[in-house]
DNA sequence: ACGGTTCAGTGAAACGCTTCACGAAGGTCA
DNA sequence: TGACCTTCGTGAAGCGTTTCACTGAACCGT
């Protein structure tokens, strides 16, 4: 039989103080030192620890952030969640990790339960940052987007995708590439992301021949995709949106028989530690996670504290070039 | 200004019901079929939602299961935790995820943290199966453990530890391998887990000439660990207690110039998707994660409505060979 | 000795829900 | 018809905190 937990009412009787007294006691305010010691010796001797649903449906808030990633899938995602949760636990604070699976309408539902959960603030990687509950939800809850820009966050880490996606195929249209696919996340029914919106211009300025198709994170889905587009009309190059989607064209590759970068370039997008390790390493666009994770922590942390500026970090890529990209055969 | 939510004292005047009558009809217990939609038209009306705190301050139970993972950095923790929460989800569950971070003192806190928190269950991957405060823990909330057993849990999903050594360590030695180098994962100050006594007796048995070395899962630490291990009197294989590990060992090799498995056999643990992407792929010991994740919703969910069978069930490993380990150049 | 501050601590009302014990109809049965 | 069930619903007491408004007491300068 579990033994049933102390009460601060317990502590009030052990010291003779009010239930009052107790809790301003634990928590270093308003009282004398000398009761303030009391208290946490009764406390210590009761094995009294505050409850954590109590606190919060008294008072509000939590001490956790939440934590919603737009699919848990994508490999470089896993980092970041982990990179986040450490970050915050030095802070002394604790991250609630959601997954919305890359469906718009559970990254709605996940965000409002994470708010009826009273989380102190939220960091949300968007998949549909122009979604209309958004701005609502930030007035309710303090709100750190990462990846896209959202309207009324209290701060945000934003990539800079124009300049992300420009460094991508400027290196592969330098090298010949004309014709290149390009995958991005599978997105059920989500508006063109800015990304993609990118993508078509700078396809555009560049006159390269663009195909789009979307592909899921996971290894099998994106290899099953890839396969596909590997199979059709041969592009020469291939352009991922994610680290884990470019994981899937290396697998297609391998069972087709195609030599990366040989009969087909390759170009990822994050910059997973794995990318290194592949042959030939996955060239990629490198967006310097330790950096985000450390924007992203300060930004939340600070907002979930009162302190309300609303603070705009822009995160620049880099080109990080390995072995997976090589000048279009035959050009 | 955020509009006060509705409450369930709301929906009772609009209804003309009582609270009470409103809280049955919206979990569909005790009231007629009729007022039961006469409720939730009106909490539809109102937009209203039950709070998720208030409910489990009440009631004690919040329809979430915690999930206590040893290392999150490690990627095949990583995967299981993915795996588990839409698992989960698909029971209409939802999976609070924590990080021990590899410290056994943490486990011990968190896991009393999930408790305060009134997880219905939790499923947890021990750092330190036989530490003392689980059994106790266990008689407060329903446990089920994965990997290692620990005793007074609601379910365990057990791995069959040593056959997965003797596999491993059976097929280098058939190889010609005697010099083998262990890594296995960091623990602070953890006694011997019953994976690393197996590594011992098999080696005994075997005659192998073992050296243990402890190593952390992130690429960067495993690296750093594995060059020096292969620095120094080289073993002909390593073999590593996890697959993120192995990928450690990956990296340094190629630092070194050594070839795998030219120079140097890799044998992973546990069989991560990325194993199969390396060249050469990682020959493993493979868990079959999806029938772990299945079996462990099952488990805890079951615990969870309190069908409170103890149920254990013991998981079989395969060796997966790929290219990484070889007959011992020069034996 | 007297208003005016501060300090330490108190009582009671939230917070929004669940649940227990009970009651009023209405139906059944002999 | 009256005893007995069932069904549907009510009132009120929690659940364990926090926090607001307040009270004595001590202390200050004058």
């Amino acid at each position: 039989m579990p033994r049933k937990r102390a009460t601060i009412r317990e502590v009030a009787r052990a010291t003779g103080l009010s239930p009052a007294a107790v809790s301003y006691a634990l928590r270093g305010l308003q009282v004398s030192e000398e009761t303030m010691e009391r208290v946490r010796a009764a406390a210590a001797e009761l094995g009294y620890e505050a409850d954590p649903i109590a606190r919060a449906l008294a008072s509000g808030r939590t001490g956790m952030i939440g934590l919603l990633c737009g699919s848990l899938e994508d490999l470089w995602q896993q980092s970041l969640a982990v990179g986040i949760s450490r970050g915050l636990r030095e802070k002394d604070r604790y991250a609630l990790i959601l997954d919305a699976v890359g469906d718009p309408a559970r990254e709605r539902a996940l965000a409002q339960q994470l708010r009826d959960q009273r989380v102190d603030g939220m960091i949300v990687q968007p998949i549909d940052p122009a979604a209309a509950f958004w701005p609502e939800l930030c007035e309710s809850v303090p709100v750190v987007a990462i990846g896209d820009s959202i309207t009324g966050t209290a701060g945000e880490v934003v990539f800079d995708n124009r300049r992300g996606v420009t460094l991508a195929l400027e290196h592969l249209h330098a090298l010949g590439h004309r014709r290149i696919a390009v995958l991005t996340p599978t997105r059920p029914s989500t508006p063109d992301r800015p990304a993609d919106v990118h993508v078509s211009a700078e396809a555009e300025r560049l006159r390269l021949d663009i195909e789009l198709t979307t592909a899921p994170h996971d290894l099998a889905g994106a290899t099953a995709t890839a396969l596909r587009v590997l199979s059709g009309e041969q592009p020469s190059a291939v352009f991922c949106f994610s680290d884990s989607i470019a994981y899937g064209v290396y697998a297609a590759a391998a069972e087709l028989g195609l030599s990366i970068p040989g009969d087909v370039s390759v170009m990822g997008y994050d910059d997973h530690p794995m990318s290194g390790l592949l042959s030939p390493g996955l060239t990629t666009v490198d967006w310097d996670i330790d950096g985000i994770v450390r924007a992203a922590v300060r930004l939340i942390a600070a907002a979930a504290d009162g302190g309300a500026r609303r603070r705009r970090v822009v995160q620049k890529p880099t080109l990080r070039e390995r072995g997976s990209v090589a000048r279009r055969s035959g050009a």
